[in-house]
Parts: structure tokens; sequence; C-alpha cells
DNA sequence: TTGTAAGCGTTATCAA
DNA sequence: TTGATAACGCTTACAA
């Protein structure tokens, strides 16, 4: 590898000369800083990343944690942090901590079994001197990744800090289960089955609030007996269709798109017609949910924006000089409602339960 | 942050020795040795990992290369090797060239293009003085990624190295055809469609070359006639459906998962029941394949294999003695055919295509 | 406008 | 068994 000393041995000038031009110093007369420049390009010289990181404060690498990049959610978001990183020059260096891969689903309470893998991969990053970290969730959870004294810019994706002082960036489940409940109301829903992801998870709670939201406005009564919490998977959806097709709902919203092809498992097997005979609506909008038949209406999480999010503040933080101190925000990003075609509007049908709309009138 | 000189002065030894004992030499006195240890420990002593990037020939980084994080098989892939990597003490690190997101298609005969951003990270990755670097190509192509002089153990994944000097590691794809030939055949098909994906795409050609080698061998006659290229899109199986139903054929191998939802999209339109009147086979083993009704019969590519194959050749390159200029090979491996339900069983049945091809006039 | 020299936090060599 | 001391390749006062 070349180094400075070589490159200014080519040129016949000292090495802080060769310094000062690669760092942009303008005190060099334009000849040098020419031929400088010209040795560089054709020796192709990198500056050694260590010895330059042993003597700068800012390397302009930006450190992402992610929880683990198997998840359907984390490597868009990581795309996006990269892509938009790169364009304001800055490098990004990725720990993978494989949390689930690890241990499925049981480090999450677990905080033991999460620190052990955290802390040395925020240490590593800190060695390494990142100007900042991203860390990306794999679900919503209040999380505690960063010390409140942490001296460098952190931020908190697809989760949300315990502590006010980092910025967090999730999406909107509240609109987004609002969304729903308003767009099965307005197809004329009003028995409404859930197929709800687990009980004590903040999607769970966000979502389903927000979907009572809806009912409330449009002065639909909420029955509880109609919601039924799954584990996200698709035996889930399968598990809890048949009691709640029982109950007469005219409509499930599944509380992702996996329980729904579940949901539809055992429509199918029971011959009952989706987006004919019953309404199912997902979430997520997984590459799944347009393949199945009929294409299942769905909230499509705006991943990449998400990404873009988390990044462009974390540049902000970076560019601006950064306090570490302060109280930040959570940023909520909307979803996106793709409708395709698993709802039916039953307005005006009296061959189901809709009748009993008369009395919004 | 607290520096080795530091603890050197807590424990009233001379910087070198805190410096042997935490590099694990042996003449030490035991004494001196648990007493620094000790103070390291309280400290949260970490050693500044520029400093000592610029002294030591191995950094114990392995560095990653992937065309495209965004592509099915990337993540998995990259996962395992960041497995495999972890468990023998190497660090990792990623660079997403992002190709696809970037250029669509159009890159990968673009020389100029494509090593506009290879190059770059390539020489980022050396002046990180990583021990060796990981590529991971999106798809199978003969890739041009190192020099032939290159100075440390480099190794293509997903991709063919275009020089011997470097290994490949690659899934079987032949054998994939072959197997998904023999399988068909063993079923009672006799004239098989087939959906294929670029023409000129070393997959296709592979698959269908395999799948060639399994009608030879059964002495089923190969009508050229029954193979369409599409593109690897869910509308390539579609169009391609409706002449290939034409042709008589009892079943059809897409050599992906989204051309044979395509194809499902078609017969689903048509009334043509999958498993039933016709039989399909897919490619990939994605999450669709088992969603979409009936579940689709497939070809999983083992990309976790691929991974900790990959990464183990690397590690033991590293481990052992590097010899750069050597001539490597090219590792398979195979895929694994899931057997759902749409492929029907036509030996000895007289109700379907199996005999009315005469009846195709 | 250019060059000298003092670090940065390590590791490695070699003398004590 | 220990400790000076010289690198490593770079940045940055400061001197010329």
């Amino acid at each position: 590898m070349i180094t400075l000393k070589e490159i200014a041995h080519l040129c016949n000038v000292s090495i802080s000369t060769v310094s000062n031009i690669l760092n942009g110093k303008t005190n060099v007369s334009e000849e040098t800083r020419r031929k400088v420049l010209e040795v560089v390009q054709q020796t192709g010289y990198k500056p050694n990343y260590f010895a330059q990181g042993i003597r700068k404060q800012k390397t302009r690498i930006i450190g992402i944690i992610v929880e683990d990049l198997g998840l359907f959610s984390t490597t868009p978001i990581v795309g996006a942090i990269m892509a938009v990183c790169e364009d304001h020059n800055y490098r990004t260096i990725l720990i993978n901590m494989r949390l689930y891969d690890r241990w499925q689903d049981t480090w999450y309470n677990d905080e033991q079994k999460f620190n052990s893998v955290l802390q040395p991969s925020i240490k590593e990053l800190l060695s390494i001197k990142v100007d900042g970290i991203v860390y990306v969730a794999g679900h919503c959870r209040i999380i505690k990744c960063f010390p409140d004294d942490f001296k460098i810019p952190g931020i908190v994706v697809y989760g949300i800090s315990n502590s006010p002082k980092f910025t967090s960036v999730v999406i909107d489940d509240k609109k987004g289960g609002y969304d729903i409940g308003k767009y099965l109301i307005s197809m004329g829903h009003r028995k409404i089955g859930i197929i709800a992801g687990a009980a004590d998870n903040l999607h769970t709670m966000k979502r389903l609030s927000g979907f009572q939201k809806a009912l409330f406005e449009e002065q639909v009564l909420f029955n509880p007996d109609l919601v039924r919490y799954g584990d996200w998977m698709r035996s889930s959806g399968y598990i809890e269709a048949e009691s709640l097709i029982k109950e007469g709902v005219t409509a499930i919203f599944c509380m992702n798109d996996l329980m729904a092809v579940g949901l539809y498992d055992y429509l199918y097997e029971k011959g009952i017609m989706v987006g004919k005979d019953i309404s199912v609506v997902g979430y997520d909008n997984k590459e799944i949910s347009e393949c199945i038949k009929p294409a299942l209406t769905t909230n499509k999480i705006q991943l990449d924006k998400i990404g873009q999010e988390s990044a462009k503040i974390m540049l902000k933080m970076l560019e601006q000089d950064y306090v570490p101190n302060r109280s930040r925000e959570i940023i909520k990003i909307p979803c996106k409602l793709i409708i395709r075609e698993s709802v039916r509007n039953i307005n005006g049908d009296f061959t189901t339960g809709a009748r009993d709309m008369e009395s919004t009138d």
C-alpha cells in the first residue's frame, strides 16, 4: 500500500504538503496541488484508515446495529440508510446481532441476554470511533440501547428509546389501525373480527387502539370478544379463524400478512370466499400479500421512508454541532393502505349482517 | 477513552508489559498479570482500534461486498457468513453496492458502471486492512471482481470468479434442473413445458441442461419449443402460460417461484386447477411458494449453507498461510427439492393430457 | 508557500 | 521478567 511518504517523495515535496492538499487546505500553490493530485490519482493512493482514525476525531462512519438482519423489515431500512449516508459521503458499518437467529423469541424480555450482545456491539463501534449509531430494532418495543450520557449521536429505529434523549423513528401503528378501521367501516362492515399479534406487543396495542378510535368516530360499538391474540405466525391466523367466523363477523383485520395467509388457509378449506363471503385485511404488504388469491388488501409499512428519515436525522445531528443531553422526539412514519381485492363493499347489501347500518343514519 | 498508558500507570508497570499481557505473551509474572488484568477489567479498557490496526498486520476483520442487500438471496447468505465468522472470533464489515437499487438490470453487462462502484468498495476494504474479502453476487455470472494479483484471500459467492485463482461457491443449478426433470418424469410427466429465466443467464442455462440430462436418461424426447424464456418476473409466468398450455403440456417447470405465481394467475383465471389439471414446479422456495394454493413444489436454494461454506473456506485460507497465486475450485451447493402439492402423479392416468396429445390437433 | 517535528495509541525489538 | 524505544502513517502546530 502506497503511503503519504511515498507520494511526497515522488513529488519532491514534504509529507505535510501532501497531507494539506489532501485535506483541502488552501495554503498551497496551484502547481504543487496539481502535481500532487495527479500522482495521487495515478498511484491510486488511499489514506491509511487507521493512521487517519488515530488522529482524527471524526471518521465519517456511521454505525448501524440491527437486531436481526433476517427480518423482512430490517433489510429495506438498512438499505435506505446506507443509500442516504452514501449520498452524503458517509460510510456505514453494519453489525448484525442476529438476536432472533440466536434465541428466537426469548431475548427481548431478558435484559441479560440482550446486553450480552448489545454491549460488545456498541463498544466495537465506539472503538472504531463511528460518528454516530443507528439502532434498528426488529419490532416496536421500548428499548434501552444507549446510556443516557452517550457521547455520540444515537437514534433508534423501528423501536422506541426508553430515554427521551434519543430520537426514535417508528411506524404510525395507531394511524395504521385507524385507517383500516375507517376503511372497513366505509365498506359497510360493522362486525369486524381482529386477529391481533401478541397481546403485550406495542404494534398490537397501538393498531388496536387506532382501530377502536375509528369505531368510536363512526359510532360503532367495539366488541372485545371479537379480538383474538395470535403470535404473528401463519398458524395463528388459521387457529383463530374458526371461532371468529362463528361470531358472524363480515370482515377480519389480521395484524400481519402472514396471519392473513393462515386465515385464507382456513377459509379456503371451508370454501368461504375471501372478498365475497368475508373480507380480510392484512398488515405489512409483504410479497405474499399480492400473490395469494384474492390479492390481500393490506397496510404497507414504508420501510425505505423509515430508513431515509432516520438517516437524515442522524446526518443532521452530525452536521450541526451535537448537543448530547437534549430531549428528542418520536417520529412516526405513516403506513399506506394498499387496496386490493380482499375486501367487499357490503353497503346496501342485504344478504349479510350489514343491515344494522340503518341505525347509523 | 482509557489507554494502555493509563493502565500501565495505574499498575506501576510499563506500557509494554501491559501490552504483552493483553496479547497473551507468557513471559510475565503471574502476579503482574493478575493485577493488570484486574485493572483492565475495572476500567473497561478497550484497545484503540486504529492504533492497533496501524501496527498489526492482521485485523481479524473480513470484508463482505454484496451486489445488493435487497435481493432475497443475499441476506441469508450474509447472515450465515456473519454467524460463522463470529464463531471464529472474526468481525465482518459489510459493503452494500446497491447495484440493482441504483441501476436495475443495466449494470452487469456494463463493466464501467460496475467498476465505478466495485473498485472504491474494494479500496475501502483494503484501506481498512480487512484480512479477506467475500464477494456476494446477486445472481450467477462470471465475475471479475478481484485482480489476479490480489494480495489477500478473496472468494466469490453466488457467482463464478472469472479467474481460477479465486474459489467460487455457487448453487448446483444443473443438478437442480436435473432433479426437477427426474421428479416430474417419475410422476408420469413426459410433455413438460419450461418457463425459463433470461436466455443468457447462467442459472437458466444450467438448469435447462440439467433438465435435459434427466430427459435423456429417461429417454424422453426434448422439445425445444416447450421452453419459453422470461425475465424472472411474475408477469413472465403469466405471459408465457397461454401458448404453453396450448401445446398440451402436463407439467410446467418455472425457473423461479415468482414466475410460477404468474403462471398460477393465468391458470386461476382460466379455471385450470394446479396439481390436478396441470402440474407446476418452481424454484427458490421463497415464502410465497408455501402460501399460494396449492402449495408449490419447488427447489430450495440452501442459502445459509452457501454462506456457511463460503465463510469456512475464507477462514481456512486465513488460518493456513495463504498462497496468493494458486488455482482454486468451484464449490457447488446442491438445492433441495421441496415437494408440496402442485405436482400430480399421472402415472397410469388416462383422464389427463398424458395421452391426449393426439387431441391437440 | 513549504517543511519540520511532535504527537496519536499501539506493537515489536532488544537491552537491562 | 520487565521496560526503553523505535516504528506504524497520518494530522497539525509552528517554524522557515
